[in-house]
DNA sequence: CTCCGGCAAG
DNA sequence: CTTGCAGGAG
């Protein structure tokens, strides 16, 4: 359903294609909506709050890393202005160490069955016509010399994030057709100019704002080319994790980390593949779903499963109402059947509940 | 925990 | 009409 008419169309869908946040066919069985989204919080009964995976150590350092990286995008683009003042408790608090002995996920060990499961997602993805299969751009034929096909990855990262495909789609062709899709021609037009080729993308104004700094400190740091580690990609003004790891796949085919959005997470957490035997505990956010779930996945599957289980999540999977009725792998999975309506949200429901 | 800015679903 | 969405940043 996805045509790309770029000139090279697999080089911009290549990156777009592995990242589906749209709002997919979902909507076609979900009924209703509660308040909240499922995998916020585990029911838990009896020891409440006591810990939902977000620690403290967790919000320092990623407070931290905030900092560092709004410390190095300010003094590239603005170089003279004054030093930033470091948030008051960054030192208060010696990170120490967090994945191991405070959160859930401790054994590393993988979950029972895995392996039918993966191979039975597989399956249905094979049948299912998931938005996120439309394009085939695994193989990104590439007539972009590599650097600006790098550099137009990174962008289509960034511009597609929180928006249709098409609609990003149609903003890198607008960039493309403006030879807008370097790093020196965007330092050099004007933010209101690429604010306006890339609307509608979602937050465009932001992204406009970031595209400039991200051109400039490409320029200025890395010749024009993307930056190659993760750490370096971490560091660029709207590239978060996700991302990052979703370049470095992509844009460098180099494989540090499993790009992690709200579908991975959520249905990785619905397989109890990032919790802890015997408990109930579960991963609270997309990072420690990514950290848990690279402790025993196979190293081949980290590229692979993102598109895997997005998919699965647009079609069977779906945030509200999973369809376990159809779902092959259902006897697997502890949470099945078990989502008709969020038990963790206040029961606003108004006769909605209807197991499926 | 909220905002960002569109947009489609209810 | 209202609401949820999805990643990053504050």
């Amino acid at each position: 359903m996805f045509q790309i008419r770029v000139s090279n169309p697999s080089t911009v869908a290549f990156a777009i294609g592995r990242i589906q946040f749209n709002r997919m066919p979902k909507t076609r069985f979900s009924a209703i909506q509660s308040k909240t989204e499922i995998p916020t919080s585990e029911p838990n009964p009896g020891s409440e709050g006591s810990n939902d995976g977000s620690t403290p150590e967790l919000r320092v350092f990623a407070r931290r890393k905030r900092f560092k990286k709004t410390e190095e995008v300010q003094k590239i683009v603005q170089p003279h202005a004054p030093k930033l003042a470091a948030p008051p408790d960054i030192e208060e608090f010696a990170y120490t160490k967090v994945s191991a002995s405070t959160n859930s996920i401790d054994t590393g060990k993988p979950p029972a069955n895995w392996e039918k499961v993966l191979e039975g997602i597989r399956k249905m993805r094979s049948s299912e016509d998931a938005p996120v299969d439309s394009m085939g751009c695994e193989k990104a034929g590439s007539a972009l010399p590599p650097k600006e096909r790098r550099f137009a990855v990174l962008v289509s990262s960034l511009l597609s994030s929180q928006t249709k495909d098409h609609v990003t789609h149609g903003a890198i062709q607008r960039l493309l057709q403006n030879n807008l899709l370097a790093a020196d021609s965007i330092d050099k037009a004007d933010e209101a100019t690429i604010k306006s080729l890339i609307y509608p993308v979602g937050f465009y104004t932001r992204k406009a704002t970031n595209l400039k700094k991200i051109a400039k400190i490409c320029l200025t740091m890395y010749d024009g080319d993307i930056p190659s580690s993760l750490d370096e990609l971490l560091s660029l003004p709207g590239i978060g994790p996700k991302m990052a790891h979703l370049v470095m796949n992509v844009g460098w085919n180099n494989v540090q980390g499993i790009c992690v959005d709200t579908h991975v997470h959520r249905i990785s957490n619905r397989l109890g593949w990032v919790s802890r035997e015997g408990r109930k505990q579960k991963t609270s956010n997309p990072e420690e779903t990514r950290e848990a779930l690279q402790l025993w996945l196979p190293k081949e599957e980290w590229d692979p499963i993102n598109p895997l289980l997005v998919g699965f999540g647009q079609t069977v999977c779906t945030p509200l109402r999973p369809h376990c009725g159809v779902c092959n792998v259902s006897k697997f999975c502890p949470s099945a059947f078990k989502e008709a309506s969020s038990p963790s949200s206040k029961s606003k429901k108004s006769g909605l509940s209807k197991k499926l």
